[in-house]
DNA sequence: ATTTTCAGCTTACAAATGTACGCCCAATGT
DNA sequence: ACATTGGGCGTACATTTGTAAGCTGAAAAT
């Protein structure tokens, strides 16, 4: 094996056992440098020839955790072509997508509102990117103005994301139920920017 | 002083040490005994004499922080009777609360979505209490099913909660445009829910 | 063929942490 | 007046942490 696949192979090793030891009850900052290491098969020093520390390390995994929001974007437009009503496909696939990447959502939503300020902004830009592509996708459908359409996605996606943080932990039944009440709560915000004045 | 006086004084200054302590980058799993032992000026054996641990040091702040709550509602209450808008009025109120305390309210974000399913489980029953009573708000104001009130206003909550964290660390502009969005949500929420079919 | 590079290792150390153990002494109980 | 209680302290120890220094061996460059 060549050198540099060799230490791509030992870089996605160290992220994946981070993103592995990411649980409910463990934190990004919770998380140390030698246990993720351990985990990754490495000695504690060789972390340092792959990144200069762990915020270094937390900032690639907020990326990809972006990376991750926009292929979530994809998969929902998708299925909205072919079915019933948008709002339900869309909270249902967004429900679908954290359960099967829990750790990563959970490293978004905590490190959203956590300690370090350049996570706090690097997970912030990720959002507003989604948030974003959906006031896009609101203004078009509902033709309500720009910033309208923005508030609205902003409120829209603070609701999704929160019912997401509630189901991770849940049951599949009390998971139904979140999701209902989401579609219920998203259809009052819809409801109420589409006519301007009605 | 009385003995008793005086080991309330002690837990009294643990607690304050505590809260001192939460900022916007520490949070309170990155919180250790020892220093909050030194912030409250005892040896840090001597906490032991008040809390087993630091995590039932820590359900005592989010119970501390619960009482806060209620006293916000009251005071939203208040102000409502003899003013305008009760939405603007509310969010407004709220936003004064949270710059006053805001370590407190520190603590309920954080631990809303933390590592600790203790900790969780009690903050959830918190903001619980703060869901129900405006629920009980909403169904008499707006004549509407009380199961429908509650998903408003969890809805509601979020919102405002969420507001009031990007406010904590924001300009006092930029605090001032994130309350009239705020206020723009809540009122489409409120519009969608008011007649039950128009 | 020889030199250079560099990912990964081992060893080492200082700092911080939780907490067990036992002493002290002033408020309280008798 | 004497005994007990209990809050606060100092000492001590095992763990865990981040990271500095230096070695090794194989891939890459010359």
């Amino acid at each position: 094996m060549s050198r540099a696949e060799q230490k791509e192979k030992t870089r996605r090793a160290i992220i994946n056992a981070a993103f592995q030891q990411l649980s409910a009850d463990k934190s990004f900052a919770s998380l140390s440098l030698r246990e993720v290491a351990r985990e990754a098969g490495i000695a504690p020093t060789s972390f340092y020839r792959h990144f200069s520390d762990m915020d270094e390390l937390g900032l690639t995994l907020v990326d990809e955790a972006g990376l991750m929001l926009r292929q979530l974007m994809r998969q929902a437009r998708q299925r909205i072509v072919h079915n019933r009503s948008v709002i339900q496909t869309s909270v249902e696939t967004f429900m679908e997508f954290i359960m099967q990447h829990s750790n990563v959502f959970r490293l978004l939503l905590r490190e959203r509102s956590g300690t370090s300020a350049a996570f706090r902004s690097a997970v912030a830009r990720e959002i507003q990117h989604f948030c974003a592509e959906l006031a896009d996708y609101l203004r078009k459908e509902n033709k309500c103005s720009a910033e309208m359409a923005l508030i609205q996605a902003e409120a829209m996606v603070i609701l999704v994301f929160h019912a997401g943080a509630d189901a991770l932990d849940a049951s599949d039944e009390v998971r139904q139920r979140i999701t209902t009440k989401t579609i219920q709560q998203l259809r009052w915000l819809a409801g109420g920017s589409k006519p301007p004045a009605a």
